[in-house]
DNA sequence: CGTCTATTTGAGGTCCGTCAATAGTCGTGG
DNA sequence: CCACGACTATTGACGGACCTCAAATAGACG
């Protein structure tokens, strides 16, 4: 399990590819050596993605998932009339394209908002190689479970919270994908427009001005244009009251 | 593939309980005779609930799914400070419980609103019985992307919809789902309060029962108390513009 | 440095929420 | 069968949170 081959084959591909969202599924299900190399064989590795540009649009046939290695994407639908609704913005680590997997064709629209890349994997490679690890199958199911239990939060604040209480948990959630990533979670930029944030909350791009001037004003956080810092961590999470 | 014995034993299982929504899986995803007597062994058929009581707590383990065998259940989401947010609707042949897979314990509340029955599957056997049976597998990844897919569409209402179309799509949607089981689409009564519409449409009650009353003076639905038959499907269709 | 877009800020309007009273529904028991 | 109480739904008047419209300012980019 542990062979000297093996072992240099595998560091090989993380050298290609460090820190490729689906090698770290690899190490996260604890896939044996041999199954690390089946697996990131089907990866394919780094596509290149510059801002406004398609990761996929609605309508076309579903053929891999991508893992963003690096930049951000947002996610939207649309209706009929042109309404759209932002549902995400991804970030280094995150799956896209599980919104397709139910009918074969993508539901949505996503689009890169800063210079990207993106790691896919044809989704039928994603199953068959599943069905033969386990550990793989789990991972990939928990992941599908945490995008669903990630839109029930979205519906409750979409559905039962104010601007204010929008903006703040936006704020705090950012903060956290951040810090897991090992980057600052008090001190970031803004990727997205007021425009984008206000969509996602279902707010107008002024509301959303305003929540962050009032935030400044009262010292919970420093807005400088797309840059933000948290100045007040505990004041912030107490507007929101007990945490979910 | 086809012998006798196992026929009448598939027969047996189907006579147990006609209409399971497992066995619905089994004939949608092609099982064989053998693979579908290994799946329906782990089936727990029918179990009863009665109105207000709970088919999973939030914060309890995960262990089973379960298909909606007849009635109805409703799922929801809280924060803190008690608010609440309904996330959905179960009806026959839906699926409930998949937001714990992520975590192994559920983020919802699942609580039957009319007497209902429901049949359960132990998730590790799902999952076990899954990766030997690509069909099955492929059938719940479906399952599970139709419930992202059909989240964000959730989103969209609650982001970025009026009221008037947000209570529109409530009905319409609801009825393709009776529909879409054998029952009248246009003639059907509403299991759940005023106030769960509204809860899950992020509407007060009071504006969902304004709502019901102007459609049902300009004509294009009858309602009475929580009987709603729709009068004008093409009126009501052309509210929320082009569908989805 | 100029153009264009994004953001901020203000004033006024609207959709929906809040509060409150009335009416309807359902189950229970006299 | 009707009376009663509890609950649910309807309807109205009013208020507020957020939207709309508009102007000013700041930033981005060639």
């Amino acid at each position: 399990m542990n062979r000297p081959g093996m072992v240099s084959a595998v560091d090989r591909l993380l050298e290609d590819c460090p820190d490729c969202g689906f090698l770290g599924w690899a190490r996260h299900a604890s896939l044996s050596a041999g199954e690390t190399m089946r697996f990131a064989n089907r990866i394919e590795h780094r596509r290149p993605r510059l801002p406004r540009e398609f990761v996929h649009r609605a309508g076309t046939a579903l053929t891999s998932l991508y893992v963003i290695h690096s930049g951000f994407l947002r996610t939207s639908v649309t209706d009929g009339n042109g309404r759209e609704q932002i549902t995400g913005f991804a970030m280094p680590g995150d799956l896209v394209g599980m919104e397709a997997i139910a009918t074969g064709r993508h539901q949505c629209n996503t689009i890169a908002i800063e210079p990207s890349s993106i790691c896919g994997m044809r989704f039928a490679d994603l199953e068959q190689l599943s069905a033969g690890m386990p550990a793989l199958q789990q991972h990939f199911h928990r992941t599908m479970g945490a995008e669903i239990a990630r839109d029930h939060g979205m519906m409750l604040l979409l559905g039962a919270m104010r601007a204010e209480e929008r903006v703040t948990l936006f704020l705090l959630h950012l903060s956290r994908r951040f810090a897991a990533r090992g980057r600052p979670g008090t001190r970031f930029h803004l990727p997205m427009s007021r425009h984008e944030i206000g969509n996602y909350l279902g707010l107008k791009l002024e509301t959303v001005s305003r929540v962050f001037s009032q935030f400044h004003d009262s010292g919970l956080i420093a807005v400088r244009s797309k840059n933000i810092e948290i100045l007040d961590m505990a004041r912030l999470q107490a507007l929101i009251g007990k945490q979910l």
